[in-house]
DNA sequence: AAGTAAGATGTAACCGCTTTCATTTGTCCT
DNA sequence: AGGACAAATGAAAGCGGTTACATCTTACTT
């Protein structure tokens, strides 16, 4: 592979002016240019970009850290800031957590290690103790989902609280009165916020809320099944369910089908994520649209202009969920 | 950030000991190993991976080049060589080629550019000859999905001809004589070897293709659902259908609904992958397992003996799809 | 005890680029 | 034409490591 030098020898100018033209810093006289310009192209020229990165002490490299890989929530994120990263030239290099501290750490050193120019970050277990540490070394930190306090603009998220209302908010007006909640863990923001607007709605239309109607489940498709089997199970009686995700309102509709009773007519059921699978479930599924992809792709623009020192980018820190409306949910049958 | 220099200083020997001592490279006297990794831990120290990569000619970055980044195939594939890989402490890097030649070739570039010590690729657009020529400069290319004639020890893929065999036989296995057959793109070699497995399996039983119950389309949802809609209208009476992917299952079951048609009592319905989605739909999609989440582990691990000289690996570079029976299937009506 | 080979460590030249600072070249004005 | 100032370019010192080769220790041999 051609370097720098013999682009220099080749048109006779020092590297230092390749270098320029390279990176269109400093001034260049427009022939030089062209000249230079040639040249690369005739010995198909690379810049190295690990030496650009070491010389210039900047990876062009940006750290996503995501409890996993696929499924379709991170999968659509980094989908996202890959996409708007890459049309910058810029690398997107990653590591997983897994929601588990110590493996989240370990990530957070990896990705450090490698000298990336930014982190975006999806953890749940590292504290913010440790987030706000960490904002003072190191590479400037990006924190996605979830609101740490004082570094408001540091973190992109969605409105959790306002997504549980709406969900909620849908079955009243279609007179349910005795609605479900199936919550994910109750020790993770947006499981809770989620739960709180699911509280509020009900305050609002001045229901009470039967403590024995929710249940605090994992987010995955057994948990909801398993869920959805307790509750029947306590005998309190309920028109509607409301899902804290779109995989466990999946487990709870195997579950309701297996006992029997169908969907919407006897439960209505609403989910949360608008993920894939909610339109493959049958019925298919009444859930909230978590727009997830245009996040990631803001995490990005947020780096672009933080970092890269790029203009013009206008980032949301904080992203309105809407309803989407399918035949899962349907009028109260009383 | 502490350099080698300043620990090469606290113990007072030179910069290529202390480099012996992070690589365990040459000898170094048991003692003065133990005083590095004291002044280390002391400052802190971590080595500068760009300048190392600078240095040693290798940056420790695998570089992956997918379609997409999510979805339930690469997103799992990607999930286990990341996983693979980082237990090896690498790293992988990926960018998205969408299929299309120009893209991939734009991708292909941009992660040799970054000196990636090997590409794991899952390409469709790009040409067997582009693929010969790269293998000759650049990083060692591994091809997944796909076998490049004379490259096969380069090349990890699922026997798709078996699979498709698997799943029509089993079909005809529960007395379905008249299958119809939903096919991805012939120009894709999975999805061709797939439809070449179903014609084996009729011709097995004796059974004769009807070519007018064999439709291609594009893989997708949309695509499974307009196909469906096309064979009841080309008014060829079938009692199974195959699916040469689970997404095109799902929109397929979506259009039989809709005709007021029963799964699996009218029609039986057989998809391919075994994604996610097959266990979300009503009734339970059975399908052919595709496991690339261990495709990919199988993929960072031929990176790790043919490029980074592990040892002790075995590499499998054919894998066998397995059935996966579930209610979508069941015996023929007549 | 001298000779020798293996072991331990140091020296210094890279790796390929960026960037500061100095120098050369060019332009405009009087 | 000479001077002043801006534009263009070059020289060279890093960036933080690796590694070939040289040198100095040690441990054995005989």
């Amino acid at each position: 592979m051609a370097t720098i030098y013999e682009v220099s020898k080749l048109v006779g100018v020092s590297v230092a002016t390749v270098s320029r033209v390279i990176n269109g810093s400093g001034r260049v006289r427009e022939e030089t240019r062209q000249k230079v310009l040639a040249a690369m192209q005739t010995l198909d020229y690379q810049p190295n970009l690990i030496a650009q990165s070491l010389a210039s002490r900047r990876s062009n490299c940006v750290g996503v850290l995501v409890p996993e890989v696929h499924g379709p929530v991170f999968g659509a994120m980094l989908s996202g800031i890959e996409a708007e990263l890459r049309d910058a030239g810029k690398f997107t290099i990653f590591a997983t957590g897994h929601n588990v501290e110590a493996k989240e750490r370990e990530a957070f050193r990896f990705l450090v290690s490698r000298k990336c120019d930014a982190l975006v970050m999806h953890v749940e277990a590292l504290a913010d103790a440790f987030i706000h540490q960490q904002t003072h070394q190191g590479p400037p930190l990006l924190i996605m989902n979830r609101v740490v306090a004082g570094l408001e603009d540091r973190c992109i998220s969605l409105d959790n609280e306002h997504g549980g209302y709406a969900a909620t908010n849908m079955l009243l007006d279609m007179r349910h009165r005795h609605i479900a909640y199936i919550s994910g863990p109750l020790a993770w923001g947006d499981a809770s916020a989620r739960l709180d607007g699911h509280r509020r709605a009900l305050k609002e239309y001045g229901v009470e809320l039967d403590e024995r109607l929710v249940i605090e489940s994992n987010f995955h498709e057994v948990g909801g099944s398993e869920a959805m089997a307790e509750l029947l199970r306590r005998n309190v009686s309920f028109s509607a369910v409301v899902c804290a995700n779109d995989e466990m309102a999946a487990g709870a509709m195997d579950t309701l089908r297996a006992r029997g009773l169908r969907i919407p007519d006897d439960v209505s059921l609403v989910g949360f994520d608008n993920a894939p699978l909610s339109r493959y479930l049958y019925p298919k599924l009444s859930t909230v649209n978590y727009p997830i992809t245009d996040m990631g792709r803001m995490a990005a623009q947020w780096v672009l202009e933080n970092v890269y020192g790029h203009t013009g980018m206008k980032v949301q820190h904080v992203f309105e969920p809407k309803l989407v409306i399918r035949a899962s949910a349907g009028p109260s049958p009383a």
